[in-house]
RNA sequence: GCCGCUGUAGCUCAGUCGGUAGAGCGGCUGAUUUGUAAUCAGCAGGUCGGGAGUUCGAUUCUCCCCAGCGGCUCCA
């Protein structure tokens, strides 16, 4: 009996095993094992590789099932939703070259080689692909030789491209639905019926391999999901993150806003400004706690200092540049040249290493127009900056305490965060040794720390390796906010010496820090994730009393009055409206605490309390409730 | 910076097939004195992003610029 004409065994995740008849898929062997599961399954693990659920199994092997509870079973549903998007564009417009279609965290694109799309094409893509998801058609998978390959693709250099990749002898696969075929990899879904929830959600050009100068290609990005339901509820979650972009709620809440006439260049409101210095003074106490001294340095300096420093090569085309009587000056991008000329002012010695300097200076840099977003990317900013000139044994004591005091901050706002370890880049300061040594110190103390971490070789500062924060907007899009970062280079050509315990004169070694970033990209991220409910020691408004009727105005102003004097911010809001339209004002505008007054609290000192978000209320003394608003401001609370 | 799209009152938006614009919210005034998410009425507010062109006439059509949005790239 031939060998391929043999039973195979088939084992499945739960240790089961079932003997099938030579050539059974993928698919009928799952379905044996779990018939009334088997509708979820969209593709399979055939000894650790995703394999079509077509795929025949052709020897004793483990297979498990994938679903789109996966993230496997999501990037193929997705991946199979680019190729349905291939095939409404090459149907449109005959000569469009398709390129690559990924699945990504959440969902797809596709990049094409075509003329640009227009908002009327949207309407002729989306029913094209309904019309395929309607067919039902099978993803067929095509396995050919290299060369029938290369003829099959002659029109297309961009997949040509992608086959040379494909090793000499392999077999090239490409997947057919319907009359569209293209080259992949695979696993797919079984048939388009899977992709009843597709949806583009908007296109856009891209330039090929990030180079400016590249034939722009367009890109269509779209999500995915198995039935219309689940694309239903998706879109709702979207729109609603739409309504907590901090632009819209920075505007209504009238805490920041815009002009033309000063682009990337925020304005700070009143009420804006109150939550900047409440950001400043909980990183102040910090500062204070943790012995750093704070110093103002110039928002100028002559060419010379950038020289120095390294930014007049590196960051230049990233400065806004001036001229002062015939001499060229930039505005400081970074606070650290400003830190390097506090530590030169005077002979240093090893007694005041960990030097700690903070600095809360604005920082200008010339951010492509293209890329300034709301507060989450402008070109003024400030931020919770220090330098730290330590010995290189102080290193690892003193990232080990940043990294305590990022998991405390951050732990205080309630934000997730994830931590990236970039290392060495092409064009850098310095000697390679000290790099490696530099970059073995950083994930030494990561690992110490007992801290979860991503590697992003070549991403380094040009003068050192770095420990970079990431946070995430309402949309999902990640955002650096605090960056720990070494360096050897900058002490050393600002000729920065401190005498040692043997008398002799050494380089101290500057860690540059900041825990929230810049202070403006922070608290855009943080209103997108409270949704502008801003805990009551941030709020800008802490109290909103509200006097049911005139006659309880004056007691209103007295609580307003008697909150001041504790520190807490308070407004009321007079009895014009009636007390229903005043108290929605005040929960839109996302004051913590709703105090009301009326005959029954003015007789009896209380206030009625109603609390952000909730609709029960409470009626308590006022001096409780003035103690309550003033220890959760104190403690920080996170929640009214 | 690159590609596409957008730009009308403080905000959200309608409208003008080319004949200089309207609503709701907000603001102001008045009436109402209200018990927990929108009381009623009146009034004010716009060189329709800026500039040029076509036209008897441009907010509307064309071009250029500016800004914003979505991506790309880059970054705190």
């Amino acid at each position: 009996m031939p060998a391929d004409s043999a039973p195979v065994l088939v084992t499945f995740p739960d240790g089961t095993t079932d003997v099938v008849p030579p050539g059974t898929c993928c698919g009928d062997a799952l379905a044996r094992w779990r018939p009334s599961e088997a509708p979820g399954f969209l593709a399979a693990f055939l000894d650790g590789t995703p394999v079509d659920l077509s795929r025949p199994i052709g020897s004793a092997g483990r297979l498990s099932p994938i679903t789109f509870r996966d993230r496997a079973g999501q990037a193929i549903l997705h991946h199979s939703c680019a190729h349905l998007v291939a095939k409404a564009i090459v149907e449109l417009v005959p000569d469009a070259r398709p390129t690559v279609g990924p699945a990504t965290t959440e969902g797809f694109h596709y990049d094409f080689d075509m003329r640009p799309l227009t908002p009327d094409d949207l309407p002729k893509l989306a029913e094209s692909m309904s019309a395929t998801v309607r067919s039902g058609e099978r993803f067929e998978r095509l396995e050919v030789a290299k060369e029938d390959a290369l003829r099959m693709v002659s029109s297309n250099p961009y997949k040509a491209g992608y086959i040379a990749e494909v090793g000499a002898g392999e077999p090239v696969s490409f997947y057919r639905t319907g009359t569209f075929v293209d080259l992949c990899r695979g696993p797919h879904v079984p048939h388009a019926g899977w992709l009843k929830g597709i949806h583009i959600l908007g296109f856009s050009a891209v330039t090929l391999g990030g180079v400016p100068e590249g034939t722009p290609l367009q890109r269509v990005r779209g999500v995915g999901f198995p039935t219309r339901e689940e694309l239903d509820t998706y879109l709702k979650m979207r729109k609603e993150a739409e309504a907590r972009d901090h632009r819209v709620l920075g505007q209504k809440l009238e805490l920041f806003t815009f002009v033309d006439s000063a682009p990337g260049f925020p304005i700070w409101l009143p009420r804006g400004m109150i939550v900047e210095r409440e950001l400043e003074s909980f990183v102040r106490e910090h500062l204070h706690a943790s012995h750093y001294s704070e110093v103002r340095t110039p928002l100028m300096f002559a060419q010379s200092v950038f020289e120095t420093s390294g930014h007049w090569e590196h960051y230049r085309a990233d400065m806004f540049l001036t001229e002062i009587e015939g001499r060229s000056f930039g505005w400081k991008p970074m606070n650290c040249p400003g830190a390097m000329l506090v530590f030169g002012s005077r002979a240093r010695s090893y007694r005041e290493l960990p030097l700690r300097l903070a600095e809360f200076a604005p920082l200008h840099r010339l951010e492509a127009s293209g890329t300034i977003h709301g507060m989450t990317r402008v070109r003024e900013f400030v931020q919770d900056d220090a330098h730290l000139f330590v010995t290189e044994e102080q290193i690892e004591e003193e990232v080990t305490n940043l990294l305590a005091w990022v998991r405390e901050a951050f732990t205080t706002f309630r934000l997730g965060w994830s931590y990236e370890l970039s290392t060495r880049p092409t064009q850098f300061l310095g000697e390679v040794e000290t790099w490696d040594r530099a970059e073995a110190i950083l994930e030494r103390t990561l690992k110490g720390s007992g801290v979860e971490y991503r590697v992003s070789p070549g991403e380094g500062a040009f003068y050192g390796p770095k420990i970079d924060i990431h946070l995430r907007d309402s949309m999902g899009r990640p955002w650096q906010t605090g960056t720990i970062q070494l360096d050897y280079q900058m002490p050393r050509r600002f000729r920065l010496e401190y005498q040692g315990p043997d008398g002799q004169l050494h380089t101290p070694t500057v860690i540059h820090r900041t825990i929230l970033g810049s202070v403006e990209r922070f608290l855009g991220v943080l209103l997108e994730h409270v949704n502008g409910r801003l805990p009551p020691w941030l709020s800008p408004e802490q109290v909103r009393v509200l006097p049911v009727g005139e006659r309880h105005e004056n007691a209103a102003n007295d609580l307003v009055a008697e909150l001041e004097t504790h520190g807490i911010r308070a407004e009321s809001s007079g009895s014009q409206e009636t007390l229903g339209k005043r108290v929605r004002a005040a929960e839109v505008e996302r004051v913590p605490y709703i105090a009301v007054l009326g005959d029954t609290e003015v007789a009896g000192g209380s206030v009625a309390l109603r609390v952000r978000g909730q609709k029960a209320q409470e009626i308590l003394s006022s001096t409780d409730f003035v103690a309550r608003v003033r220890e959760k401001v104190r403690t920080r609370s996170f929640d009214p």
